[in-house]
DNA sequence: TATGAGATCAACT
DNA sequence: GTTGATCTCATAC
């Protein structure tokens, strides 16, 4: 079994629908907390679920520059979502970390979300980033230095995708990806 | 198990 | 004024 090696921000310029899917079983930390990822979702400019569909904003603005930062915005008032920036600079298109299989900090991560249920911790993105402790004043951090702590995956896994959830447009489009029979998923794989 | 309301903010019409 | 890449809690079946 190799070493876990980080991730560059090398990693990051390319493709989402390159991006998206080899993060699946890598290994997301922030300030020590986290664990597994097993679930994401791509966004790209060029279709309207996308933030950077209508040009950039200041809430957008992340999304515009280079690969490799983290794009943080408010998600229906309440919860904070983040994102990994992907493609050459000006591209806009990001992947969405949806849930997480929680590894590590879980004693912090139990205290921040109020719950006994691991199930409950890192599922869902309002629900990860209240566990990590993500909000908008780490909108623009890099994502290969702290408080972000991002490994390759190691080994062979399996990689479902599905339709996105809980968006109204470009619905069809089938960009969302999750560990193969995780327990830590959102909700369902439809496949 | 399923549906509905409330929380509350940035962008857009 | 409305909508949305959401979650929780309450009430109903």
């Amino acid at each position: 079994m190799p070493k876990p090696r980080k991730l560059r921000k090398s990693f990051f310029d390319r493709s989402v629908h390159q991006v998206a899917p080899e993060l699946i079983g890598a290994t997301l930390l922030f300030n020590g907390a986290g664990g597994i990822i097993v679930e994401v979702e791509a966004y790209h400019h060029s279709e309207p679920a996308a933030h950077s569909y209508n040009g950039r904003t200041p809430r957008n603005a992340v999304m515009f520059g280079p690969a490799g930062y983290a794009y943080v915005y408010r998600s229906y008032g309440i919860h904070w979502c983040v994102n990994f920036v992907c493609e050459h600079a000006g591209s806009a298109s990001a992947v969405l970390m949806r849930a997480i299989e929680p590894t590590e900090g879980l004693a912090t991560m139990h205290r921040r979300r109020r719950t006994a249920d691991a199930r409950l911790l890192c599922s869902g993105p309002g629900r990860l980033t209240e566990a990590l402790g993500i909000t908008h004043a780490h909108n623009g951090l890099a994502l290969d230095a702290a408080p972000f702590e991002l490994r390759e995956r190691t080994g062979d896994i399996e990689v479902v995708a599905g339709l996105r959830i809980g968006i109204t447009k470009a619905v069809e489009l089938p960009w969302r990806y999750g560990l193969a029979g995780s327990r830590f998923w959102s909700k369902p794989f439809k496949s």
